[in-house]
DNA sequence: TATTGTTATACTCTATAACTATA
DNA sequence: TATAGTTATAGAGTATAACAATA
């Protein structure tokens, strides 16, 4: 093999080149998720929000922008396409009427139940493929990247 | 703290609610990472290309498209930005005139190595502030999210 | 006929800016 | 005045379908 360049695996040794590839390793698998993904089913940011709704319970639209990431207009549009599907509902904040809640409906928590196998069913199918240690490894890297997300 | 369903860290147990997990996890970087990216640099899928041309020296668009899991059209749009950049060159090939080859120019070439401390600078930064298992966590996790990517 | 790559077109998702309602 | 959320608009990135050139 031709390599004009070194080798991009020894520069994982630093900060920086274990970004580069970490950044190529994440939006190579989100291109390949979104293509796996079925056309009847959720995109990643709605299946993302009735994730942490179903996690945390009822949230505000602010509030779950902050969590994902986006800006709010953005979760606008989520939580509008989910509640149009029936899977959310948006109900007045007792407290201060210029806020939202955002919970589950039945038929999403049924959907977060029951639909996570099928979605997930591609990358389940490569998971299988892989060894208890390196299964082990994702799971612990899956916590420390949303950490990162976080931060 | 509001638990209307099971905590989902209990279903990382299974390949499915890892795959869960892991989706989150990804996309919620995937989306982080394209919201840091100053606007001067190139896109993820930009980005992406000009890695693997350093690493593997000279690709058909075909191979590109294959390796970074989109479809054809999208890689040729791709090239297109990066050729009117001056970042890659497109050549024909010798042994069959329908494919192309397309190689690093020195700009390309000097833009990865020189950019690529900046384009992931924030990413650095969260990576600093980790534990060195973390990082060997992560280091491992990326080859073998590259790995499932390709499979 | 099959394959490589491009062009044309449309869709999805996101962001910024401006607006409304409430505090 | 400041905050929560929405609407309007635009941009980036991707896909499918149809096409051109070559094998």
């Amino acid at each position: 093999m031709l390599m004009k360049y070194p080798d991009v695996s020894q520069q994982t040794g630093t900060d920086a080149g274990l970004a580069a590839v970490l950044r190529m390793a994440v939006g190579r698998l989100a291109r390949r998720l979104r293509a796996q993904r079925p056309d009847s089913s959720l995109s990643l940011g709605q299946g993302a929000v009735l994730f942490a709704l179903a996690r945390h319970g009822t949230m505000t639209p602010g509030a779950l922008a902050e969590y994902e990431k986006v800006q709010p207009p953005s979760m606008t549009r989520i939580v509008s396409a989910l509640e149009e599907r029936g899977l959310v509902r948006r109900m007045k904040h007792p407290d201060d009427r210029r806020q939202q809640l955002v919970e589950l409906t039945d038929e999403g928590a049924l959907l977060v139940q029951s639909d996570q196998q099928r979605r997930e069913a591609w990358l389940t199918q490569r998971l299988a493929e892989l060894t208890r240690e390196e299964k082990a490894t994702l799971r612990t890297a899956a916590e420390i990247l949303n950490r990162l997300s976080r931060s």
